[in-house]
DNA sequence: AAGTGGTCTAGACCACGAT
DNA sequence: TCGTGGTCTAGACCACTTT
């Protein structure tokens, strides 16, 4: 096919096979299109196509089974308290007031490449119990032209992405580890532990180019709950 | 090259590369032999090398850097836990052998009800690593009839599940946070710190029955990962 | 017998790093 | 310029699963 796209073959079809397999096309046991059909369908050799295909399995969103082809083994998530339109909805939709104090407001260059810099302490405006996460976001400027001139302290970051930017998120990629408390978890949670869940991750759009790079703490307050179906 | 044995070409290559960078031939910092070296030594063409190269990278034992060749970085190796898949589908999904010991196995009354508690401290046969998770599942007996009689040091717990009960788990419910070590990670894990991902949750079947209460503490070399479509 | 993934050959052109 | 890894082609034979 080669489109007018510099991006390597095999990693526009390792993208499609994400994207088909996160949006539910291919669910939990369903066989994925066999090589030779991808081969056909992308008019590239069997040593492309499991190029994409091996590191879908790395990734653990597939498994293959010789004679049989590859199944999905990804299980698909249902609810997350990252409910991926942000702090904000999450908060209106307990019908309280969101609230943020904008810690960081920089621009920041890494690797070449210039990001906003947003850290932000975010509570809940009818509760005094001191900040609910610290979140750090990294804002590609290129995609992003001119969001450094926004004041995130009374603008809800995921509006400006969705209705100015016209940016839509489609996908995201997390890793969960626990952290001991810093100075900013001092300051800002009200809390008995010095032990706190910390999300990483990166928010991606439908073509898979790096939207935001996100980093949360979040406070004991908060249930950390996730649905997923098995099937 | 092609010895007796029958093991494919390029796990021979990968196995004498690995042994040689653990033995600290090749120590943490230097270049392995290039892809046309290691060709000409075994007598196998490239994609056969590079097939070898890629299953260590996967393992974090070296780094590719393009122009240059391949260095020792003797990564700790990480097992990454995709939307909560059970243990024994990713541990098979990295073309390793699952395997546990059982620390509990009795049967406990909660609330009037009769339930199976297993313990189970689980690791990979092929590493020397410790365990990867401490996993506690009560499974009721009014569901399992007969389920105490199993021997789960040699049983796939789920395997049991679907195939003798017959019983499909359809949806997961589950909270994380961050704990502190306790006597069972410290005699299971090898680990540095004393911190760990805690996972609390139900599985549900399709009438939303409590089919299992599981509770997994993580060691440090699990990756908990979240994929998720926006959407 | 037909279809599937697993392994392997023998080339090619490219971008990048060292010289 | 030359060596390196990154990407890709166009085949081959095998073992395994399904029909």
């Amino acid at each position: 096919m080669k489109t007018r796209s510099d991006k390597p073959v095999y990693l526009q079809v390792e993208e499609n096979l994400r994207s088909d397999i996160l949006s539910g096309k291919y669910k939990k046991g369903d066989y994925i299109p066999a090589e030779a059909q991808l081969c056909k369908e992308y008019d590239v050799t069997r040593a492309t196509v499991r190029n994409a295909l091996t590191r879908l399995i790395n990734d653990g969103l597939i498994t293959s089974v010789k004679g049989k082809g590859y199944y999905v083994t990804l299980n698909k998530i249902k609810y997350s308290v990252w409910n991926f339109s942000g702090f904000t909805d999450m908060v209106l939709a307990k019908g309280r007031t969101p609230k943020s104090k904008v810690l960081v407001h920089e621009v920041v260059q890494i690797e070449d490449e210039e990001y906003l810099c947003i850290k932000r302490a975010r509570c809940i405006a009818e509760e005094e119990n001191g900040a609910l996460t610290i979140d750090t976001s990294f804002l590609p400027l290129k995609i992003f032209n001119g969001i450094e001139n926004y004041d995130f302290e009374n603008e809800s970051l995921y509006r400006v992405i969705k209705e100015d930017y016209e940016i839509v998120p489609y996908e995201v990629e997390f890793s969960l580890k626990p952290i001991v408390g810093n100075q900013d978890t001092d300051e800002y949670f009200v809390s008995e532990g010095n032990m706190f869940l910390y999300l990483e991750g990166v928010v991606y759009d439908k073509d898979r180019n790096e939207l935001e790079i996100v980093k949360v703490i979040y406070s004991e307050l908060i249930d950390f709950k996730i649905v997923s179906s098995v099937i």
